[in-house]
DNA sequence: ACTTGCCGTCGAAGCGCTTCGACTATGCGC
DNA sequence: GCGCATAGTCGAAGCGCTTCGACGGCAAGT
């Protein structure tokens, strides 16, 4: 019934207890002939390490936290995807890893877990470009890595996606395809003021890109829902009737808007053209037509989040790792040539 | 820099290590005084627990696996929340969870991650009709509950959606609504044959359902793609060009089925109605019409999954708790009265 | 007055492991 | 032949905590 110990182990093998340990860790030499006894009698025994002792005695738990924010705006699949990515890589490097929600500011909380001495280190997802949880995990001293970045990390480690590339990206596809007039419908201006990395450095971004192309630059706040979506197509079409394509960043706002165009009458790619961009896949081929998208690496930024936070925890000089990684552009069906101008659209009203 | 242990905090308060300790968990009487001494020696030096220590020295670690199945495909909102309940509802009770992702036939691993005794117990998500990793978590003898539960669960702690009652649910809501021919879309039958719950026991209840109702039942497997639930909707009017409404259970066949529909020119819900059964609100305000669905209570099951558990490891005499939580019904707008039969629909080619 | 019992506290023995120092046996250079 | 490094092993000292047995003191029971 009960597990194994070390020293079952050592007896049946008939050596000492720390020369099991030495054939368990590789830490001294041991002889292939009693490591081959003590392996036979680890066999024997279905012998496995107590973490808890393990860790207790070696001051390194081999689990580490991946910390995310108990958000009431919900979550979707890419979400889980990062987080499943996550707890993929750990235990291929024989981690755990614990899940940590939590309110971005309960910063408190956040301390007492880390002083638990439960996790050698944190992932840290949602990072915000001000982000007190950063701040304290490097005044604690815990290493930590993240997937996202603060606006100042030159000195952090970090996964994130290419914001900058993403949005050249999918800019970059709707000029090719003749499209001069293009909006960009951005997340809700609380996320934006809340410095969320997303919506910040992708508007900078746009901004930056439709100039460099010799556009101007049109974008617009928008919350997280359809209807807001479709408000902002009314208003779109409105103010800019010159408009022929839209590049956004917020699901279900982009729902919305193909919902906004469908009542108008407006037929998607023909009349207007949508590029998603950080849209999963489950989501865009849900609509209709399905979204051309600019899919995350979601399951990549979580692996990548957790192999560089556990280099870190590993290797003795422990070496900055800061990687972005693009979005993966989808054509499906929700993007085609720029309309000729000639062709009236129909009025919305 | 490193952190305050237990000794410190008594030579702080000048009393044993162990008074601190009986302090700390209420194991004996401490007195009104030395207590307060205590905790203001505890505070003065930030004191926390080793978790690790802690659950050596009492083997119990505080911690509990969540073991869910890495699917390769098809993982969606749902889930997410339903972790992140389970991982709030461990938080309150001062608990730690850890992910285990796992094939569900990967036996050996999860029997080598039990082994190393750093989990109280385990919560199994995903549970299959028949199930190995049940019967060797039984036999291992390791504390576990479940979502969703096997075929014979009588002796087990499980929480569980309703499906016979959210069946009914969809159903009546259907009928109510003057509709008397009723097909179930169902999921693939793969799934089916894999014993996975939802599949046969929706299924099940349905045909008993209609059956009670005095309707023929009708239903159909459907691959898990928006292009099955077109060729689903296609088969299934030729068929049955009666049929006035869908209670399906597979999000992206709904939303195939949706997709086909609009392309037949029929209209929902005037010529259609569909009711989509465990679908999340982020997918069903997705569509347009957005959908009538019965939501799973996903949070909810997270957290009475963890609190199952740990009152079962908790209590000295540990009762079976089987909880089935139906669907939340929320009508949206793809459902309506039955068509007037005597109107045509439009002919599907 | 002398048990009996409980309250409050202490010291010490682990929990199962890692790691350090020490020891023996061997091989090497010269 | 001697010294010295290295391989291979052992015993013991913790890691930071829980828990057990013991003990003094003070209230109540007879």
């Amino acid at each position: 019934m009960s597990a194994p110990t070390m020293q079952q182990v050592a007896r049946r093998a008939n050596v000492a207890l720390s020369t099991v340990s030495y054939a368990l860790n590789g830490t001294r030499p041991v002889s292939e002939e009693t490591r081959l006894r003590i392996w036979q009698a680890m066999a024997d025994l279905g012998y496995q390490p107590h973490a808890l002792a393990r860790g207790l005695a070696s001051r390194r738990s081999r689990i580490i936290a991946l910390l995310f924010p108990a958000l009431p705006r919900g979550f979707g699949a890419t979400e889980l995807e990062f987080v499943t990515g996550a707890a993929e890589a750990a235990q291929e490097r024989a981690y755990h890893l614990v899940l940590w929600p939590m309110e971005i500011h309960a910063v408190g909380e956040l301390q007492q877990l880390v002083r638990q001495n439960l996790v050698d280190g944190v992932l840290v997802m949602e990072v915000r470009l001000r982000d007190e949880r950063i701040d304290l995990l490097r005044q604690i001293g815990v290493p930590f890595s993240m997937i996202g970045r603060p606006a100042v990390a030159s000195d952090l480690s970090y996964a994130d996606i290419d914001w900058e590339q993403t949005t050249h990206d999918a800019v970059t596809y709707l000029v090719g395809l003749g499209h001069r007039d293009i909006a960009f419908v951005n997340q809700a201006e609380d996320a934006f003021n809340a410095g969320y990395g997303p919506a910040v450095r992708a508007a900078a971004a746009f901004d930056q890109v439709a100039r460099e192309a010799g556009l101007t630059p049109i974008s617009r706040f928008c919350g997280d829902a359809a209807l807001a979506g479709q408000e902002v197509f009314e208003e779109l079409v409105a103010a800019h009737p010159e408009l022929t394509a839209m590049v956004t960043i917020n699901e279900r706002a982009t729902v919305g808007v193909m919902q906004a165009a469908a009542m108008s009458g407006w037929r998607i790619p023909d009349d207007l053209s949508i590029i998603s961009v950080a849209s999963s896949a489950r989501v865009a081929e849900m609509t209709l037509p399905p979204l051309t998208a600019l899919t995350p690496p979601s399951a990549e930024l979580g692996h990548l989040g957790v192999e560089t936070l556990i280099g870190q925890l590993e290797e003795e000089t422990p070496e900055l790792v800061q990687r972005l990684l693009p979005c993966r552009l989808v054509i499906r069906g929700s993007t085609g040539p720029s309309p000729d101008p000639a062709r009236p659209r129909p009025r919305v009203p």
